[in-house]
DNA sequence: TTGATTTGTTAATCTAGTTTATTTTTTAAA
DNA sequence: TTTAAAAAATAAACTAGATTAACAAATCAA
């Protein structure tokens, strides 16, 4: 089992003391998800909320007409989860998917509450990670709106320039809102003109 | 100067004693806009976060064709400000404008990390506020993907029922992402269809 | 009460991205 | 090493939504 990862992370933005180390470990746990496995299944309730110490998941839902559609990737030192099934408790509209063996450090609800209540600290780690997150989401929804789907698909490699070799072209455009066919065409044009 | 409405908004999720709103209102202020006037403008950096005692606003941003995208409205009992200037305090990429006569109650960001620090409690149901703000948010991505243009504007109606009537139709045609020719046609098709 | 500006409608034409279908390439299993 | 399955590429027909342009209401200023 692998925990350091996790507490360098923490050390990028907060310091912790001994007791409060211990005390976050009592109140998370390790565990390793292989590839294919499901950390969240659309339906049931999110237990978790993961970070991720090796690995690759996705976060998608399934539409009326039974599309996937993909949400989110994570990998290495990001956070996984479905957090509006963990943080009300109720079925999840997301699947949390393994696309690689993936170890994480996960804590429940119940221990994040006590984890904030004896670790301050804590609790202000999160509320900014929140507002990054936050902040990101609504530069997706702006994107969404000016950027072309070549620009978007542009964006994208250059936001997250890790992932798309780990990831199959059909994740890439289901995440960008686009066909598998179009995001072809779009790679074929952009070769051609070389950029 | 009307504070009651903010301090009733917070009894929602936490009870504060008599010495803890003594110190938030002194790290809070009152202040009332104009129709028209800005409260935030692209290019300078976003000073408060804004809680509404009454108005509207819109959140919006030009983007490179010169063309307007309302990203949110906000109005009585909701926040509005640009999170990622107001956090990273550098130039915002967003106007925020007021579309009626707006009264606020406003604190600066390091008066933030005053409240925080003084009354931790505001950090956790700030930390709350963010979470759901996030769900809303994934929401929205969701939604852009897997619903037709009519079935974002119906969504639209459910979740804001008071706002489409306080602001013109190319508003919501901005915020929706269609152009306002299009939304006209969209409402045209609901009358006839009956739905 | 009239003109001027802002908002909303309709219709024709156009385009970014979808759908469907076929073929090729890559991956993985046996 | 062969074979089956999964992933990627290509191309033609199609559609949701954009663009343009002309006009009609509504609001507002004076």
């Amino acid at each position: 089992m692998n925990y350091a990862p996790f507490l360098n992370y923490i050390k990028n933005f907060v310091d912790l003391n001994e007791k409060e180390i211990t005390f976050l470990r009592s109140y998370t746990n390790y565990k390793k998800y292989f590839k294919g496995q499901y950390i969240v299944q659309q339906g049931e309730v999110c237990k978790h909320t993961n970070f991720i110490i090796s690995g690759c998941t996705e976060n998608f839902y399934m539409d009326q007409k039974g599309q996937e559609h993909i949400v989110t990737f994570a990998i290495e030192n990001w956070w996984s989860s479905d957090i509006s099934s963990f943080i009300t408790q109720k079925p999840s509209d997301f699947n949390v998917k393994c696309l690689e063996d993936t170890e994480v450090i996960q804590f429940t609800c119940q221990n994040q509450d006590e984890i904030f209540k004896n670790i301050p600290k804590m609790e202000t780690l999160f509320r900014k990670l929140l507002e990054k997150a936050l902040v990101s989401s609504q530069k997706r929804i702006v994107n969404n709106f000016s950027l072309s789907a070549k620009d978007q698909y542009i964006y994208f490699k250059n936001q997250y320039p890790n992932i798309e070799q780990r990831v199959p072209q059909y994740m890439v455009a289901s995440y960008l809102g686009i066909t598998k066919e179009f995001l072809s065409k779009i790679k074929a044009h952009l070769v051609k003109n070389k950029s």
